[in-house]
RNA sequence: GCACCGGUGGCGAAGUGGCUAACGCGCUGGUCUGCAAAACCAGUAUUCGCGGGUUCAAUUCCCGCCCGGUGCUCCA
């Protein structure tokens, strides 16, 4: 299948092939690891992973290079507020970043590349940008590019920079530098930062530099797709764009690919807003793992998806219903004949899937046509018209949804008691939803005991005295359910 | 201020120059239940920010206005 992407390089969708006619390689931008993930990071990571995911779906092979960005200015000043080195720092915002990423179930880049091991690499691409003169050293040691020897510059922002490079000057002793608009390559370190000893003098990476130099290292001159949040297409990927192509003298990326920035709550997000959220905060508030991968992926990427809690709630009744589904359609019982109607509308749900995935990543018309599916095959185990061949039809077409998805699986449970162990270790317990709280005292054989000591109640018809246990533990967040075959429960 | 994107039912949203304006949640009613919960079924926007224009026909195209967001000195 054709699959068609928004490239904002040429701000038309566009076909999305792999170069080499089997494996995409891409670049996405990582985190900077100074704090914990918020939701505005995960969206854009998440919306990668819906497209990597899909992308492997429809038979391509991914090369995906993530960055770690692993030393810059706020990390340098934060390491100094905690009195120590950068590279004791950062380690433990790595793996947060990264346990995240396994909550929210988003695969692992095939490469992951942390900039300060990369520093050769950097130093050698500036090499070559200085001996063609698009990069300068500056009287404190640093180094700049200059942004006058790249004409296209601007080409994927679409800003018209053609006043600065002619090649009038700004002034430069305010700078330092030849125009305002150079940027940095290498920065030379003031009072006893750190710094690595290279050919261009002491200093450390810019931040663009990295990009430019881990991406060609394992991508190649030229590759298939670059991404991240729609904020980094200027400065930051205008920027890799001049170094990259200024030292390679050819395309770099060929699709850009931005992922739109979300609103909380109506608001844009902000720490002064006060709706402002990492991930583990709201596991803490008690919001599952899956639901916040799925409001966050459900809104194609290219929409200001608003994310309200009342948006999370709905989530996860939505997943309950599709697990609901798909745990019954493996134990329904079925006819011999073929629900020939349903056959054909779970054949239209598994197209109508790919294809809405196809035009654009529209993660909300793919999904719609899941529930379609949903719906349909309800009603025909209602009628008791499921055919034992509409069985293997129906889970295929699940498999490719949650393929892509991946929400079918619950996981829910060990990630919010990951998130408590957490909170307990970092002195943290009093963000802690005071349901979850309870909850934790609350071992399984206790929740047994008491609904075996309701069932009792129930079978001498002492309803108050049921109803009652039923009553205490809802409110530690426990779900009583009384079905045919016995009582069943979950923690909400 | 300049540039770009968006404004669809109670909420989140898809979509289209003309077919009953998807889907999820919510709500209402029903089945089931001691009552619930869960699950399922049914119903739930004469209408797509406001005003004008183009057209046989506009929510969909154009213009203006209002509102929200993003970028314009490293926030996904």
């Amino acid at each position: 299948m054709t699959i068609r992407l928004f490239n904002t390089l040429s701000g038309r969708v566009e076909e999305l092939s792999p170069a080499d006619g089997r494996t995409i390689r891409m670049y996405a931008c990582g985190p900077t690891v100074y704090d914990y993930g918020h939701i505005g990071n995960f969206r854009t990571f998440l919306q990668v992973d819906v497209l990597r995911r899909f992308l492997r779906l429809e038979g391509l092979e991914t090369r995906h290079v993530m960055n770690i960005t692993d030393v810059d200015d706020k990390i340098i000043r934060n390491a100094a507020g905690a009195g120590v080195p950068i590279g004791e720092y950062t380690p433990r915002y790595e793996q947060a970043f990264f346990e995240d990423l396994d909550a929210l179930e988003v695969e692992k880049p095939e490469i992951v590349a942390r900039a300060t091991e990369h520093i050769p690499s950097m130093v050698a691409l500036i090499e070559r940008l200085a001996a063609q003169d698009s990069a300068y050293r500056t009287e404190d040691g640093s180094w700049y590019f200059r942004i006058a020897s790249f004409p296209a510059y601007g080409k994927l922002s679409k800003k018209d920079f053609s006043g600065i490079a002619d090649g009038a000057r700004v002034d430069v002793d305010e700078y330092d530098k030849d125009s305002a608009r150079d940027f940095a390559l290498w920065k030379s370190p003031k009072d006893g930062e750190y710094h690595w000893q290279t050919e261009l003098g002491p200093g450390r990476p810019g931040w663009h530099i990295e990009c430019s130099a881990m991406a060609t290292e394992y991508l190649g001159d030229d590759f298939d797709l670059h991404a991240g949040g729609e904020d980094l297409m200027f400065p930051h990927h205008e920027n890799e764009i001049a170094q990259s192509e200024s030292a390679s003298h050819t395309t770099f990326a060929r699709h850009w690919f931005h992922v739109r920035f979300l609103l909380v709550e109506g608001r844009k997000m902000s720490k002064s807003e006060g709706n402002f959220y990492t991930l583990r905060d709201l596991l803490l508030k008690g919001y599952k793992a899956s639901a916040i991968r799925m409001l966050l992926i459900s809104v194609p990427y290219r929409q200001q998806l608003n994310f309200t809690f009342e948006g999370l709630a709905a989530e996860t009744g939505a997943i309950d219903r599709l697990r609901t589904f798909h745990q019954r359609v493996r134990t329904a019982p079925t006819v011999s004949a073929l629900n020939a109607e349903l056959a054909s509308e779970t054949a239209r749900a598994g197209e109508v899937f790919c294809e809405a995935l196809a035009n654009d990543l529209n993660t909300a018309e793919a999904r719609a046509a899941v529930f379609d599916l949903v719906r349909a095959g309800n009603a025909a185990m209602d009628a008791g018209t499921l055919g034992a061949e509409n069985v293997p039809q129906i889970l295929e077409v699940l498999s490719r949804f949650d393929r892509v998805f991946a929400v079918l699986e619950d996981h829910d449970v060990e990630w919010t008691r990951f998130a408590l162990d957490w909170a307990e270790r970092e002195g943290r317990l009093d963000q802690v939803a005071p349901e979850l709280l309870a909850q934790r005292d609350l071992s399984d054989e206790k929740i047994q005991a008491l609904l075996d000591k309701r069932t009792q109640a129930k079978r001498t018809r002492n309803f108050a005295l049921a109803d009652q246990i039923r009553n205490e533990l809802a409110e530690k967040g426990i779900v009583i359910e009384d079905w045919k075959d016995g009582v069943r429960w979950k923690r909400k």
